[in-house]
DNA sequence: TGGCAGCGATACCCGGCCGGTATGGATAGC
DNA sequence: GCTATCCATACCGGCCGGGTATCGCTGCCA
């Protein structure tokens, strides 16, 4: 199996439609038609059922699908770690907007360590960023359990109580502390993009940063629990309640488990350090 | 990056030789020159330093033979994986002679499950299967701290105490528990095979599996130091003295962190479960 | 119900790349 | 200094990957 048709492959069947995959891609459908059934054959299996009018995953591939992303970016991993070997530096991934303070302490905190390299900043959008560490990135801050830690190392940093964020004026506000309950089915409540930055239909405004979700709030229009990291620098008007039986959202640091990076041990070292 | 030139790239650098590396992959010696030139020269950096007499690693070239065995692996193991999935089976490595009443045990705890799948068993020389994940098996049962299990998801099951094995006329055979300082400098200790099945020159006679170990124990040739559970099937005349300061063996189930595979989920819940 | 639009498969051609043989040039050992 | 070894280069042929043109099927809709 190479790795032309792996990237074909999980094109067709992230697309679902042969036109779209090959113009991504960059060719023309007629090759990639071809190059998929030469996979098959190969392979035995049958990867996909197609009608004329409709591609759909068989089990065999959602399981290629899955394994082939992976494999995409663990590819993509090795070609920038190999060539960035000698003028060594590292890419943590982070998502805007969240864990701003311990962000900021522990870049300082590594800076300071004898032999410590650059350290380039990658922000992601929030709920877009998960399979960043599939290559473009050697670290990442991660919120457990919303983002998934699964075939990562982690070392948890701090673990944080969440909060309800209302507008001042909502009947909510002035609670000492709220349950899910309370707040679970509030109309208000917002949509995150997919990870391709499409809305799924449904009730709910549509979002895509902190910015716009504390406007929203600010006009009534939507509420929305979250831990406590986003309460500095949260907007006039607002209020935070606590939400006592929410889960607990955990800051963890994590990289790849075949990282032999000396740069990635240092920085997590500094990072459970001070935690 | 093609799979093509990472099997390339990884036979020269295992081999450090263009022509062994190319008899290895079946291919003549030139187009593997020009293969890794072009792969180097995409790169942007040397992986390989080269006379006409010797080739060695740069610091480039052993990332990317740690980060490349890693992906043929788990290329390996996306295609068996995918070829499987309509009848399927789980294949399940363990170490050739270790293990022996806990595998008995797991194999029919988990055939009693509903649900279960067949199970094909790998059985593996000891010291040379640490890379069988990326690939061959499903899940493996694993010797901590002698495996590495790193880039692995890991339960452990037991955990034991390692035996000195002696002829029962060796002086310290009458001992009660002896300490690592006892045996660590006897003559008779033994070299196992390098992964690749050659032996490293030195002193200690090669031994390759434990028939042959307790074979040269019981004729005074030979001591070693294991855990417990090769106890059963003790040849006469050998004694296994408790070592006090011997690291504890923990035995593991591990698996691959991606998988996504019910089967290995059973499986390991079921080995958790009565260990 | 028949025409039409959309989409994947097939047919066919071309160019580049992969792999082969032959050979050159460098190095270490005797 | 000769020679054996070994990697690089030169050159060639066949295969395969990618392109265009077209076919056949399937829903949709008038």
């Amino acid at each position: 199996m190479e790795t032309r048709e792996l990237r074909y492959f999980v094109a067709v069947a992230e697309e679902l439609h042969f036109g779209r995959a090959a113009d991504r891609l960059g060719i023309a459908q007629p090759p990639l038609s071809r190059t998929i059934a030469q996979l098959e054959h190969r392979l035995g299996v049958a990867l996909l059922t197609r009608t004329s009018r409709r591609v759909a995953l068989t089990d065999a591939g959602a399981v290629l699908l899955a394994e082939g992303r992976a494999i995409l970016g663990a590819v993509a991993a090795a070609e920038r770690r190999t060539k960035t070997v000698d003028r060594p530096s590292l890419v943590l991934a982070a998502k805007a907007g969240g864990s701003g303070e311990l962000l900021a302490k522990l870049l300082d905190a590594y800076a300071a360590e004898p032999g410590a390299v650059a350290v380039d900043l990658l922000l992601c959008k929030a709920h877009t960023w998960q399979p960043l560490l599939d290559g473009r990135a050697d670290v990442a801050l991660l919120h457990e359990p919303f983002d998934s830690t699964v075939g990562l190392d982690v070392e948890p940093l701090q673990t944080e109580c969440q909060f309800a964020i209302l507008p001042a004026s909502h009947p909510l506000a002035g609670a000492d502390r709220l349950r899910m309950a309370d707040v679970a089915d509030l109309p208000e409540l917002v949509r995150w993009p997919e990870p391709d930055g499409s809305y799924l239909p449904g009730p709910g405004a549509e979002v895509h940063d902190l910015t716009q979700l504390f406007q929203l709030i600010s006009l009534g229009r939507a509420v929305a629990v979250m831990p406590e990291v986003v309460r500095t620098g949260l907007l006039e008007g607002l209020v935070a309640v606590p939400v006592a039986d929410a889960p607990k959202v955990t800051t963890v640091i994590a990289w790849p488990p075949h990282s032999r990076s000396r740069a990635v041990a240092d920085l997590v070292r500094v990072a459970t350090g001070f935690s």
